[in-house]
DNA sequence: TTAAACTTTCAAAAAAAAATGAAAGTTATT
DNA sequence: AATAACTTTCATTTTTTTTTGAAAGTTTAA
């Protein structure tokens, strides 16, 4: 396999792998041609390499910095913007984490403890969605916490917790 | 709110949580309905509660089946088929977990490993392709191989993995 | 201040994903 | 072995998501 060939098996398996976990293609496309890319990328260049529009571009870039996982660069006597994404692993995962802790568990969180505080009647079956949304609360709350307190490792912080798991 | 209101946001909540992790929202909404429910469901009770098709229904049930998170239950004497959800969280996260990570982490670690072989030239930019892809199969794999751990405690592995992290 | 070089926006179009429902399939009962 | 009770399949339709591209917006430089 030459280089561009691997590049854009690596650019595919990454936008396949985005629309699995809920990013849409293009935007894990742009993610990927970044994070492989050794100097910043302008506009343009990911429209011919991806194949893609000038307006697709702009709007899955956008979001991407909105994530906090890209940011624009700028070229001494170059007027058009670059852009270039975090590399840094660790750093992208804590990213990811944080804004998917408070876009989506978050808000989940609320619910969770709005409908398990109903006053549940005598009946079996309002006891048990009580019952069952309390733990789901107490488990979603848990799990976040935790992911919380890994990242707050910030260097490293997945050896460190191989340490941490293994002894 | 009362248990009605309460049951159906539980529900929609879950549903939209589900799309936003690449889980269609009926299969996310047929579960959160079948973990919340005291006894087996009937796939007619399910159209009827989400107002889907049959069809919907039955295939977004057998997908629920493929992951290993309900399961049929039969009823003596009753002709029609039940459903329930695995109710146990632990054992719905390590189900989940598995499952992507089969479906999903391991196809991409393959072709990471394949894309970071490539014999880079001398230029800067094939290598720093070959650099970046090798970390990431690396934190990939790690990350892979430390959820497997986790998980693999069985009981209570969230709170298990609370204690070792706090200490 | 004008114009060129570039980016963003958003209504409309296209593509992708999900849902429908009727026919085919299956299984249990008489 | 016929029928009733149910489930699955899949071509078609519907809905949702994504993409396009042209107009509007912005910034820099002459």
């Amino acid at each position: 396999m030459e280089f561009k060939e691997a590049k854009n098996k690596f650019v595919q398996t990454w936008g396949a792998l985005g629309s699995q976990w809920g990013i849409n293609k293009t935007m894990a496309q742009i993610h990927a041609l970044l994070m492989v890319s050794n100097e910043p990328v302008s506009m343009e260049d990911i429209m011919e390499e991806l194949q893609i529009s000038r307006g697709n571009a702009s709007m899955n870039l956008r979001a991407l910095m909105d994530w906090g996982i890209v940011y624009k660069e700028f070229k001494v006597g170059e007027r058009r913007e670059f852009f270039t994404a975090e590399k840094d692993l660790d750093e992208l995962a804590v990213k990811i984490s944080r804004e998917r802790s408070k876009r989506e568990i978050k808000p989940t969180l609320k619910v969770l403890k709005e409908v398990s505080s109903i006053e549940a009647s005598n009946s079996d079956e309002e006891k048990h969605f009580v019952d069952q949304t309390k733990k789901l609360y107490d488990f979603v709350l848990k799990a976040d916490n935790v992911l919380d307190k890994i990242t707050e490792y910030k260097d490293n912080w997945l050896t460190k917790l191989v340490v941490k798991i293994m002894k």
